[in-house]
DNA sequence: TAATAGTACGAACGTTCGTTCTATTATAGT
DNA sequence: ACTATAATAGAACGAACGTTCGTACTATTA
């Protein structure tokens, strides 16, 4: 039938727009089906466990940065420009409306790192290859010619990553007006001392 | 009397230990009590609600930090090697054994960012002092002459910050026995940019 | 010795949690 | 239009939540 997958996905949007503020455990399958206006076991039949809940908002999250953050970076010329326009993108998805409280995947990863379990797994896994990506894109830029040839681009990666991190403790902590430049200024600093 | 400061002392330890791990709402008076091995009214007298449970924690951790981080720091020779000590100091701090799933001031900002009240401002407030702190660090290192004169040193704050950040989740999401000497890294980078 | 204050207890409060049933309604395929 | 099934609702569950209560014991102060 095709009314559930509808459905389904109703439930997750909402689902995100929550947990990005409130938490990912936080948010509870009865104040989740008051929001979205129906019962909640018919809510929960969806899911059939609230850890199923946790998973497929997860995977939906993920399927949108590969939509708002991956795939257009690969359209963007190789090399800095690349790394340029990842950095621009992961700015505005921490900053997407549909997800107020900030990247999840970030957030999620610190509220799960010490609870066992499939969640956590899935954070990690998801972590680490972004990582993986970001390092990637470090060592196309090498190739290109834009980075300077000994770079470690492991390094590179986690300082990238570290930007971002520092982008959502300003803007969603400190309410920081200045967030977004102080990023691009970061981001800035890193690409010009990784260049030859 | 004696026996209910000491009490106190005992709840807030366990609480940091359990709290570290599982989040700052997870930790329950139910299993608290339990872990302490008193009952759950006992436990709650302590504090006479939930929330200042959560407040007597986060100053009591506040304070360890002081002890840990800043005060050595202090003593310390001002400039470039008062800034690699904070962040020898800071490491240590994020992977302290009373605090195993590390700086809680971090965690607990994600926890809390979009949850208003007393826990939050605390937690934005301090974060907002520790940023100042380390800009003023940097600023002592200009006038030292270690640094350049021209420095940003609120950027320089953050970027600092990021790399503890980036050494939490290095450390704790990913159990990446790197975490240290990656962090080091970052330090040594930022410094040498910094630099005349 | 009497009065007071601090400390801890067990029991119970109303509420919410995730989950499991059964029953009913809506929908898609024939 | 009929039927199988998917989708939702409703009621109930045991457990845990934070909190309040009255009470008992202990140590300090009057």
């Amino acid at each position: 039938m095709k009314k559930g997958i509808n459905t389904h996905e109703t439930i997750l949007d909402k689902a995100i727009f929550i947990a990005s503020k409130a938490g990912i455990e936080a948010l509870t399958i009865g104040k989740l089906s008051t929001a979205v206006g129906m019962s909640k076991s018919g809510l929960f039949a969806h899911f059939k466990s609230k850890e199923q809940l946790q998973l497929d908002l997860l995977t939906a999250v993920a399927k949108k940065f590969k939509e708002i953050v991956i795939t257009p970076s690969m359209k963007a010329p190789r090399g800095e420009t690349r790394i340029r326009v990842l950095a621009q993108n992961l700015i505005k998805w921490d900053d997407s409306e549909f997800m107020p409280g900030g990247c999840m995947l970030h957030t999620g990863s610190i509220e799960f790192d010490y609870r066992p379990g499939p969640v956590r797994d899935f954070l990690a896994f998801n972590q680490s290859d972004w990582i993986d990506f970001i390092a990637k894109a470090a060592s196309i830029a090498m190739e290109e010619g834009h980075f300077s040839g000994d770079l470690d681009t492991q390094l590179f990666a986690f300082e990238f990553h570290a930007i971002l991190q520092s982008h959502h403790f300003s803007s969603h902590l400190l309410n920081d007006p200045q967030a977004k430049s102080r990023a691009i200024a970061m981001i800035d600093n890193l690409i010009a001392h990784s260049r030859k």
